[in-house]
DNA sequence: GATGAATGAGGTTTCATTCAT
DNA sequence: TATGAATGAAACCTCATTCAT
């Protein structure tokens, strides 16, 4: 049993290699930054697996030989897309927990940016955490891999949330806070995810916020959350 | 805003048909049987983007052409297995909810049941319900018309026990009764899904069991959970 | 050179047998029958080389299987309705031209009367016909056949009539009769087949029935067409 | 009814393309040329029904994958070629009726060029007009369209030489131009295509020249051609 | 006589991937 | 660096045809 999750490996070293070893210059960093930008873009619109490696080269306008200078498949590509959206949300996500006290009505705030801070991010970074949840889903490691390191922290922080609160001898005493923690942060991507869906049955997203920021309140703190 | 979903039809007449519009015979039946099982046996290994006509026709010891006798692709064959899971499963929750009276302690094992229900259920079905998650993650309709029916029933039932709640003064007075009742079935079907990572991370299922129990019981009712 | 052509042998035998060798019986003939008139049915609809045995055979309300039983291919059941169109044709045509005396304005109705046989000949077998033309085109020796037999004796009988001519005088002298029988038959049959698009270019039946029975009469006769 | 038909659009832009929309260079436009050639050499040999992409690819020693670079299908290779055909022959023959002052034994020879033309044509481009013929009449509107290109010039060039005769008094008073013209036309094409069958059976080919230049002498000027 | 079922055989099509320039 | 071209390999899918009942 591992009570701590670490976080795993990024998979992009620091300096992007062409094929051949070499290390690019301006011109052919460029070059991949463009097959970058329209693979995002065309993540956009299209499902992951109609993501050809010729769509993606003549979007750039080049072509699928240039494509594999950079990028030994699709799946890579995506995965540099996935590797630079988990640095921006991890930090993300634990500066908001970083900075909730648990205590009073500033408890229930952060537990509400957090719940915010979640439905921002998806509903900003759709496109490439589709693929991530899909691939992950298909058992692909490179994938999970992303998806740990992009939540691994803000479920470490609601876990030692939670856990401190039992100390203090407020919150839920029965429950494992690594339970607490795993369930919360479920139920905030898979909310997230499935925003539009929400929406489309009639449950407007600030109303999803204040539902789970109210239960994330609840679970942590053992709580009732301050009426507003 | 719908504020009630109503079940949408299912996608498996009664009769199975062959590819040339006649009504299969006993020894055909049991072929179109022997592919579904297969079908379903190799989606427990394999990724369903990777099951294959080809696969699963020689699993089954017939001919592709066999296949495409009973089944116009892939997708289709799995529909009908997944047609199968949600008339079981959708009457399986309806069921623990009818039976949950949301008060005192009784009420508050309704709510441990139905999570140990939906655990249990993905469990047993898991193969099947990870591509009906997958095809509706990728925009299938024909998929996403499935995991609609399995939930629809369940989703109802807790906005209508949230909302009676409600006026009895006791639940959760500023929420949406169909908010939490969303919040709730994703947090269930995403945690039950990812059952076994979770245990991997060390968090046990029973652990898991009792945390989205307790979450449910206090959103609905707004009551603390009995102690145990 | 062959100054005279020789009708050749019909495809189909009196007695039509099943592919086991014997003579079917009352309701044999019935199930082959109706398959004839399914075929001869949606010959009219979709191309011939869209049509299936299995179309066939669903669409008569039997089996493939059912459909080997009276027919080795597809082919030889057209080659079959081609034959009962062969004998009402070629029997119609040498009528008309045995009736046609040559002379003054009883010999330009002769003429026009060809014309006109022809033009409605097509229009009741069109179906068949195309079938004929198609495969004779792509090189078929059993619809070359067909096609020979249904315009042999009208060839014939206008080379005569040429012939006949010259030695009165009349005619045109300088050709060679077997010339102008076979280019009057080609023109009659080429625009016969191609009616409807004349139509659709403007250009009416009545005035190519005329046209061509003006060519007709003066090619075989050397005489101008008598003015209505 | 439309008076006069308008030369339909050529199905081949300037530029050919390759699959992915780039100008293929050099040395593509020599596989492309390698396939159209090997293609038009195959339809002498055999059916343009049996033609598959498997066998022009490997005749022309490359791949399948590689024809599908150039040309989305057999049909659309051919049409390539029938295009090209077309260009020479709508010309070719243009030319022949402009040249032709329907008067005298000058008239007359034209009409004997015209028909030479139309025999001469035919016999050069064989495989690919018995290609048109065939596919215009299964109904593809793609080579139907060819077939007009080819011919529409010169049947509206007959139907004017026609209604100007009979301005004049002297072509067939009581006839449609448009009739003339289309009967003509359908002749020529419909004997220079069986030219081979004529011979077969003993009518040569200048027989079938003369007797074709006379009729269309009469039919356009009314007039007996001049004894030679 | 009729046919439910099964399938061999054959062509189509798509892409990821490579290589020579 | 970039890329035009070519292609192996893998599915797909469709029918004509057969056979046991």
């Amino acid at each position: 049993m591992r009570s701590d999750q670490t976080a795993a490996q990024a998979t992009e070293a620091e300096e992007p290699r062409a094929a051949d070893g070499r290390v690019p210059g301006r011109r052919g960093r460029a070059t991949r930054q463009k097959l970058l930008d329209c693979a995002a873009e065309m993540l956009r619109s299209s499902s992951y697996r109609d993501l050809k490696v010729v769509d993606i080269a003549r979007e750039a306008g080049t072509s699928p030989a240039t494509f594999y200078q950079y990028f030994p498949d699709v799946e890579s590509a995506i995965l540099v897309l996935a590797d630079e959206m988990v640095t921006v949300g991890a930090d993300r996500f634990s500066r908001v927990v970083a900075a909730t006290s648990w205590k009073g009505k500033g408890g229930y705030a952060g537990a509400e940016a957090l719940a915010g801070a979640m439905l921002t991010f998806w509903e900003e970074h759709q496109p490439v955490l589709r693929v991530v949840d899909l691939a992950t889903e298909e058992g692909d490691a490179r994938f999970a891999n992303v998806r740990t390191r992009l939540l691994n922290d803000l479920n470490n922080a609601l876990a030692a949330a939670a856990r401190d609160q039992q100390k203090q001898g407020k919150g839920q005493p029965d429950l494992d806070p690594n339970a607490i923690a795993g369930v919360l942060v479920a139920m905030l991507a898979h909310v997230a995810a499935h925003r539009l869906g929400f929406e489309f049955w009639g449950v407007r997203t600030d109303e999803l916020k204040v539902t789970m920021a109210r239960i994330i309140f609840w679970s942590v703190t053992g709580q009732k959350p301050p009426t507003s």
